[in-house]
DNA sequence: TAGATTGTTAATCGATTAACAATC
DNA sequence: TAGATTGTTAATCGATTAACAATC
């Protein structure tokens, strides 16, 4: 018999998996053995019934009157989030050293990104910086999970990507992508300007 | 006697809202005149009833029987936004072509990137690229809004940007601040490890 | 056993949606 | 006037929190 269905998790807190994942991985490191879900409430802000409900989907770690061990936590929520998937990512658009710095981040999670295109990369910077026109082609020989936006050109659909066997897009650009895979749509812009109307209210002016 | 207090906008509908300006933005570009709450709501996947209750809060451009003016509705939601107010920043870590990269992008919206600060930066890339341990005086002359961080130095603590006068920042760091100024946390690899768990679900794994 | 802390339920809270009266 | 579409209320939905029984 199947253990019971678990429900979806909700949106809040896919976003904070990722946050629960790197102290867990913090305390791992430093040795920590359990950790109770008030200590993780206070350190990421927020309720330990927050917490407890959040981790509750990941059975076997929590032990009553004792807390949760770190260890096998950390191993199921890693399994929960695929972690150890061995994703493969491209990058479009921006410049070789933007690429390059976003590839230093995306590989300390796992993800591994294989090439980057824009509209001048040149023959020395290949084989990881490639233009544009190569894009199908190269995905077609070396398939590809994931995509990072900073920008399309012309000769390309959102389209063209899902296509290419491309699994899930992060969308930096300044248009909202709806598509059949998943789409993380986070306009710098947006950013920016969410947080200067925070700022204005903190200001008190709205 | 002042109009009705207005009770503050839920995190939800600050989400939203850089999108409507941003649509709004296109159809004012395009000469559109007026626009329904249904028309608005198909373009950014959200219900009419969403709509109504997010932009009523900018009074004055919502007619009955007819629909939103464009115009007045845009400019409303500018100044509520804060979209005129000019706002300074800096960027912190990365390097110089990724800071003048993310530079285009906030100039876009208002926000003047002012310096780049790294650990790394040469004679000749002043004034825009500094040291990071010219920092604090340079803010002291010059203030600035906001502050992008791609990485922090061991020699400056969030406290510092505070003291500095920094009034919002944008954390792209993989370390969570909590700070009495307003603050976006968005570690790169967070919204990576969420867009593969995201892919993981859509895939039926979990 | 006594103390601690989870798992889980029920209560609360807030955001979203549906519906419709108001009115352009 | 008739038709359309907002503003706004009430209903719904879902997420968060409090509380406590279960149990280590």
């Amino acid at each position: 018999m199947e253990k019971k269905a678990e429900k979806a998790a909700s949106a809040g807190a896919v976003r904070r998996y990722p946050r629960y994942f790197r102290y867990l991985r913090e305390l791992l490191m430093n040795g920590v053995l359990r950790v109770s879900s008030s200590e993780l409430a206070s350190r990421l802000s927020v309720t330990p019934s927050q917490v407890r409900s959040d981790l509750n989907r990941f059975a076997g770690a929590g032990i009553q009157g004792y807390g949760y061990q770190v260890k096998p936590l950390y191993t199921e929520l890693s399994r929960k989030l695929g972690a150890g998937d061995k994703r493969s990512a491209v990058i479009l658009g921006g410049n070789r050293f933007v690429a390059e710095e976003l590839a230093g981040k995306l590989e300390g999670r796992g993800v591994f990104v294989r090439h980057h295109f824009s509209s001048d990369a040149t023959e020395e910077e290949a084989p990881f910086s490639l233009p544009f026109s190569v894009l199908k082609e190269t995905l077609a020989e070396e398939r590809c999970d994931l995509a990072l936006l900073l920008s399309l050109p012309d000769t390309l659909t959102p389209e063209d990507l899902v296509a290419a066997g491309i699994r899930g897009i992060w969308n930096l650009t300044q248009t909202d992508l709806v598509l059949p895979i998943p789409v993380i749509n986070l306009p710098v812009g947006d950013v920016v300007m969410r947080l200067c109307y925070e700022i204005r209210c903190w200001e008190g002016k709205a």
